[in-house]
Formats: C-alpha cells, sequence, structure tokens
DNA sequence: CGGGTAATTGACCCGGGTCAACAGCAGTGG
DNA sequence: CCACTGCTGTTGACCCGGGTCAATTACCCG
C-alpha cells in the first residue's frame, strides 16, 4: 500500500479490519469544503477499524501516512472469530475504550491547548505510544508528518505549524529534521503539553485479558 | 443526585457502569490550570462508563447537568453479566463504537468548524438523539445547558457562544429561550452545521444484536 | 536538469478571546 | 415582603492568537 493512498473511504462499506504491521496511517474525516480533520493516528502495532464489525457504511476515511504493511482480516473471518473466542472480544473491547479514551484527550486538545501546547502534546503522546511498541530510540524517534499533517491533526494551518514548531525548536523543547524527531528533556515537553498520561492506558491494566490465564 | 454535582472525577477508581434514567449530564475532562473541556453529553437511555470494565482510573469526570435519576450497576454484577452473556457484550460494544464515532465527530467540530457552525452542529445532535428516544416533541425539545455548558462544549468562550446565540435567532434558525430549543427548519440548521448524520449511527445497523434471534 | 512536494517567510487581517460592568431572576432568610 | 446572594445572560471596548494570501526557498527523485 502505497504512501498517501486510501485504505477506505468515508461512506464505503467496511470489508475487513487491518492491523498495522509497518509504516504510519491516519484516521480522518472532511467537510463538503474541504476542511480535514486527522482525527487519530495509527502506528504499527494499531487495529485499525473495528467498525467492520457492526456498522454498514464508514463515517470516516482511513489514509495511508507512509508505505503501509498490513494485515488483513475479512469480516467473516473476524465475525467467526469474535463469536468463536469471548476473550478476543474482551481484548478488542479493552483495545476500543482506549481508543475512545484517546480520542476524548483530542477532543481535549484541540478545543482547550495553544497551538504551542498542542503541538506538543502530539509530540509526546506519539513518542510514548512509539516507545510502547518498541519504535523509539532513546529520547528520539520517526516522525513522517508532514507539517500539513500535523496542522490537520491539531487544527491549525500548516502556517502557523511551521512557526509554532520553531519556537518549540528555540525553546529546545524538540529537534526535527526531516521525518526524525528528538526530545532531548521529555518532561519539559510534557510539562508545556500539560501532559497527562493517564488516558493512554500504557500501564495495561486489561493485560490479563491477553494472557491465556 | 443534585444538579451540578460530579458522579466521579478524574483520578478516581470506577466502581459501577450507570445508566441514565433522567435528566442529563456531561463527561469532562479539564487542564490543570481550569480550562473545562466537555467531551460529550448523556441523556436518558445512556449509559455512562463502561471504563468500569477494564480500566482502574477515570481519565475523565462525569458530571451531572440536571437532576439525575440513574441505574448503578456494580462492578462484580455488571463483570459477571459480561461473562454470562455474550450477547450482552456485543450490544456494549457496538454502544461504545457508536460512542468513539460521536467522539470522533466532536473532534471535528472543535478542530475545524467555525463558531457559528459548532453550536448549530451541537444542536443538531443533541436534538436528533433527543427525538431517537422520544424525548423531542415535534421540532422542540428540552434544554437544559447553561451558556457555559455549550461554550465548554463547543471549545468556545461563553461571551461569544452569546452573540453566535443571538446571530442563530436572528437567522430564525434556532428560537431559544430557558432550557426550551426550538427548531423551525432542522434542515436548514443542517445546513448551517455541515451536518452529516452518518455518525450517529442511528439506523441500528446493529439492531439485531439486540434482538433474541 | 526539471517538476513536484514540503518548508519557510512576510504582510496583513479577522474570528473569537478578554475584561469589566450590568441586568434579570430565583432562592433564602430575616 | 424585602434585602441579599449567586448564578445566568447580555453588552461594549479592546486585543491577540492564529488565519489568509502569496511569494520564495529547500528538497527529493527520476
Amino acid at each position: 500500500m502505497g504512501a498517501r493512498r486510501d485504505l477506505i473511504r468515508e461512506g464505503d462499506e467496511p470489508k475487513s479490519v487491518f492491523l498495522v504491521l509497518d509504516g504510519w496511517a491516519c484516521r480522518y474525516k472532511q467537510l463538503p469544503d474541504g476542511r480535514r480533520q486527522i482525527v487519530g493516528l495509527f502506528i504499527p502495532g494499531d487495529i485499525c477499524d473495528l467498525n467492520v464489525y457492526i456498522l454498514k457504511e464508514m463515517d470516516h476515511s482511513i489514509g495511508a501516512i507512509t508505505n503501509l504493511k498490513v494485515a488483513e482480516i475479512g469480516r467473516d473471518d473476524f465475525e467467526q472469530l469474535m463469536q468463536a473466542n469471548p476473550r478476543v472480544m474482551q481484548a478488542l473491547f479493552w483495545d476500543e475504550l482506549v481508543t475512545v479514551s484517546v480520542q476524548r484527550e483530542w477532543t481535549l486538545n484541540v478545543g482547550q491547548r495553544t497551538a504551542y501546547e498542542r503541538i506538543s502534546h502530539l509530540f509526546v503522546e506519539l513518542f510514548l505510544r512509539l516507545k510502547a511498541v518498541g519504535l523509539a530510540d532513546g529520547n528520539s524517534c520517526d516522525l513522517p508528518l508532514t507539517q500539513v499533517d500535523i496542522a490537520d491533526a491539531s487544527g491549525l494551518t500548516a502556517v502557523h505549524v511551521n512557526r509554532t514548531l520553531q519556537e518549540l525548536r528555540k525553546e529546545g523543547l524538540i529537534e526535527l529534521q526531516g521525518r526524525k524527531l528528538v526530545i532531548p528533556d521529555l518532561t519539559a515537553l510534557k510539562n508545556a503539553a500539560l501532559f497527562n498520561d493517564n488516558y493512554l492506558h500504557l500501564n495495561r491494566e486489561g493485560a490479563h485479558l491477553d494472557a491465556n490465564d
């Protein structure tokens, strides 16, 4: 799957569940006049779209940001899996609860934080999530988002994102060149972002559901 | 439960699931300096907080807007119910998928829509949801939100909400006095809101899960 | 080297925020 | 019955964070 292609579009009928194996993707919604909001980001290990399980029509689109490798599970196989194995359904339920928690934080982010805080927040979240799946290297990680992507994810314009990134660099909170993000002082960036990591539920309270206990 | 009281606060351990029987409540999140975002609204028939099912700590608060009547199901009873009856879990899963879909639309709302569009959108959503549970009367419904509530739900200030409401009234899109909202022309208000009701999934694609087929 | 995408910059503007005062009204207690 | 308190709504004056428009400068990559 090439970069910048859509896996599925708003209005389509969901036919399968995707598991991201490699690369980044995003969920986005658009208004009739073209205004676009990225409402979520997928990194390797994330499951795209349980909607397939029940809903008839996609209420948002999913687009690849980079080249993407995904595992695809067809609707029927998936439903069968769920029926046959309640534990799987429990685990996915847990996953969905975390997803909605993250979504609430994003609503807070675009609703209340300033541009400076918003972008900081986005970066901290991504760094922590990447770290949780072993894709952060010390204090740095890959960041394949363009400034337009960052703008669409944070409810700002690309121009303002550019200026805010310069501020963040000047403050020494981030180093960002090409697709590499370095966070010299995570605590400082968290403070700038008014970041509280409770919403990520990374401590895996539901971890017992994964195991075969 | 009195109006303006919290059912549960961010950081608390969830102990039970609530079903709203009568009255309105909201989910909200706050930043350390007091900025508040209402990230969701509950009307009668809504289930508050499946988090109880797995998560150890609330990542947001739930507050009563009006006097509230709720049914409360304890954690243990709830888990037992889920285990014993996969159909219940499926139905709740469906409910959660709709919840997250609504949450995405809210992110889009505060991220991309103008003040005028945002407030229109909020009103249309609430009207349709109330109608779906039989609580809208023709072209009007109850609206117990203060202008401060509307502001916190839409990422605006109360002052600007006040001015925008006056505009909406002047355009004849709404009549709003006390706690009663009248929508003379729903289509017109939908247009003003750039409203697409696909995200509410009111047609209940998952309805078959409710039945005992 | 050419063509396309992404980043950067400057000048200017505006939607919505801030601050502060005031009005309306419900509840409450003397 | 009225004074008092507190919440909600309203208004005006002024301001600013972030948007808009448009040009320019890196970068790729074939």
